[in-house]
DNA sequence: CCCCAGGCGGTTG
DNA sequence: CAACCGCCTGGG
């Protein structure tokens, strides 16, 4: 691993929690433990090694790593202003460690369109899927990996050529999107820069955007980190666990990270 | 055979 | 408004 780089330590990013706490689909984990990612058509590899996180990626991208993975924000101080509660001191307490990554915005609103009414596995391999059937193939350090295909590309598709993703009635969906997009009906990188709610509007045009799959593509794809997702887990959190008069607003501007760690607290206790 | 999985859109009361 | 249902598909 000659071009490893220091990124963090291992308390400022936990890498097997951020990458499998459900935000992310196209990080794979091997043996040793090395994780393996592509974003934005960049490909590199990210490992726990006594006490420090080393990256493995091309030095022209060691700043787009260091954006992705968010390192300009204080976690520490963030996760600190969301123990409001014993309940929420716990589950920040066991999410310690997750970053919310700063993904591709057409690649989110895509993977989430995905997710709907399905498991991570299988969003994994239908995202996967999508990208080895219509995105670039490209090589690094002998290693081939695929592209997440453009909006564009997948414009010029139409639902018979998406059944090789076995992505169901989903694929309408994604067609539907990549045409908004492609068309500029929605620009993305303008509606990023709107207000949380006024964003979540404009994606909810999009032909199978709700709000739930809008909150996610605003907090994951557009870093809204006090947008909150709202999905039967948390459901069952906002019902069995949190006081009845409870408001998202209580949380303040990272209610998004709280939803998280409520949601990987929710998820590692099984049920 | 049944049910469910990190929803959405359309219909009905 | 809430409640319900069909939707593709795969896995238990």
């Amino acid at each position: 691993m000659a071009r490893a780089k220091r990124l963090c330590t291992a308390e400022e990013m936990d890498i097997v929690k951020t990458f499998e706490c459900g935000q992310c689909f196209r990080w794979n984990v091997d043996s040793d433990g090395v994780y393996t990612g592509v974003s934005d058509g960049r490909q590199c590899k990210v490992w726990l090694e006594s006490d420090t996180v080393y990256i493995d990626c091309e030095d022209k991208d060691e700043e787009y790593w260091r954006y992705y993975f968010d390192m300009e924000t204080d976690y520490e101080a963030a996760r600190r202003s969301l123990m409001i509660s014993e309940y929420l001191s716990d589950c920040a307490e066991q999410g310690k460690g997750i970053r919310i990554l700063r993904q591709e915005k057409w690649e989110t609103l895509c993977s989430f369109i995905v997710s709907q009414c399905n498991n991570i596995p299988r969003i994994k391999s239908i995202v996967e899927s999508l990208c080895e059937n219509f995105g670039e193939c490209r090589e690094r350090n002998g290693e081939k990996y695929y592209t997440f295909p453009s909006a564009l590309a997948m414009s010029t598709k139409r639902v018979e050529d998406l059944a090789v993703l076995r992505s169901g009635y989903r694929a309408a969906y994604i067609l539907s999107a990549a045409e908004a997009v492609s068309l500029g009906t929605i620009d993305l990188e303008a509606t990023s820069k709107k207000s949380g709610k006024e964003a979540r509007a404009t994606l909810r045009t999009i032909n199978g955007v709700g709000e739930k799959v809008a909150n996610c593509v605003v907090l994951f794809g557009f870093h809204h980190m006090d947008a909150f997702p709202v999905d039967v887990w948390i459901r069952r959190v906002l019902k069995e666990r949190l006081p009845t008069d409870f408001k998202v607003e209580d949380l303040g501007e990272y209610a998004g990270l709280a939803q998280q760690y409520m949601f990987y607290s929710a998820r590692s206790l099984g049920t």
